[in-house]
DNA sequence: AGCCGGATTGTTACATGATAACCTCTCCCT
DNA sequence: AGGGAGAGGTTATCATGTAACAATCCGGCT
């Protein structure tokens, strides 16, 4: 596996990038400040990492770019930056992918959806209330009380669709 | 972390063990008959032990007790017949524990969802059709195509819930 | 100001999880 | 017999994640 993931695309279809991360990043630092959180030089600028990339990124990979910076060159420096984003609600893990991204929509509460292309890689944060609630639901029927959920699907986005129809 | 994890509980709730157990290998095997599928000595141990120990188990957990009963010693010997057992719907794959477990419901189409215990670690397999629904919708409404899903919510079981309220 | 204590960030070292690449064996087909 | 596919064994290595400890920062208190 390559550190360097190819993922030129940053959701599926185009948009104004440098708007959204701007604004995102102001509603996650108004967030922070609503919380009481610290939101430190490192962790600021996992998040804008994250942000700029506007993908899914391993640890080690957002390392690198810390180390470059003048931050820390060991592991926890990375991890210890993203678990705190990941616990806040400023970013979440994809296990599939052993990755991290920013999270769109940081202080709304949300059940975050996430879908994986399985042929370029890109990877889409989709609302996912209606299957959260279905999640819920089946963990009553079980006794079971969830406090956090992944939910991760892998397949085919638009445009990969379209391609393997084409061909 | 250690690699012998304490799970005491089969499940939420006891049951005939050794009933369940024989009875999913049955099926199992009938449907790799089904499929033309080689259920060859080290897969079947491998379904054996998941389903023995009812519970997610690491590969290198599997690994050891293979290696003790004269398999391979290797960790592509445990992977390899981990990865056949996901692919073809025997076993799943639980991101969040690095883990594998045994499938209960061999044959059957079934959205898989995970409950796990955040106190006693116990996993258990749950009736996932309307959540896989409400995660096909959202997907489509994205225009996105779902091949595999891994839902798991981490939270309380039961009586992890009854033991915190209690004290 | 000066001090305390907790949170933060850095370090070293290591544990844990996963794969690549290659070799041999067996079975089955021609 | 020859040969190819599939399975399973090996060695070696890579990738991911943590434990434990030290230095430092920062806010609150006297």
């Amino acid at each position: 596996m390559t550190r360097e993931a190819e993922q030129p695309q940053p959701a599926f279809g185009a948009h104004d990038h440098a708007h959204c991360t701007a604004d995102t990043l102001a509603r996650a630092e108004a967030e922070a400040v609503r919380l009481g959180l610290r939101l430190t030089p490192v962790r600021r600028r996992v998040l804008e990492i994250l942000l700029e990339q506007h993908r899914a990124m391993g640890a080690y990979e957002v390392l690198d770019r810390l180390a470059a910076e003048g931050f820390g060159h060991q592991p926890p420096v990375a991890y210890r930056a993203l678990d705190f984003l990941v616990d806040n609600g400023f970013a979440h893990r994809v296990r599939r992918l052993n990755a991290f991204a920013a999270c769109m929509h940081p202080g709304e509460t949300h059940a975050p959806v996430f879908l994986i292309c399985r042929s370029c890689n890109v990877v889409a944060e989709a609302a996912g209330q209606p299957v959260r609630s279905a999640l819920d639901a089946a963990a009553a029927a079980a006794g079971f009380t969830v406090e956090r959920a992944n939910i991760e699907a892998l397949g085919l986005c638009p445009e990969c669709k379209a391609r393997e129809l084409a061909s």
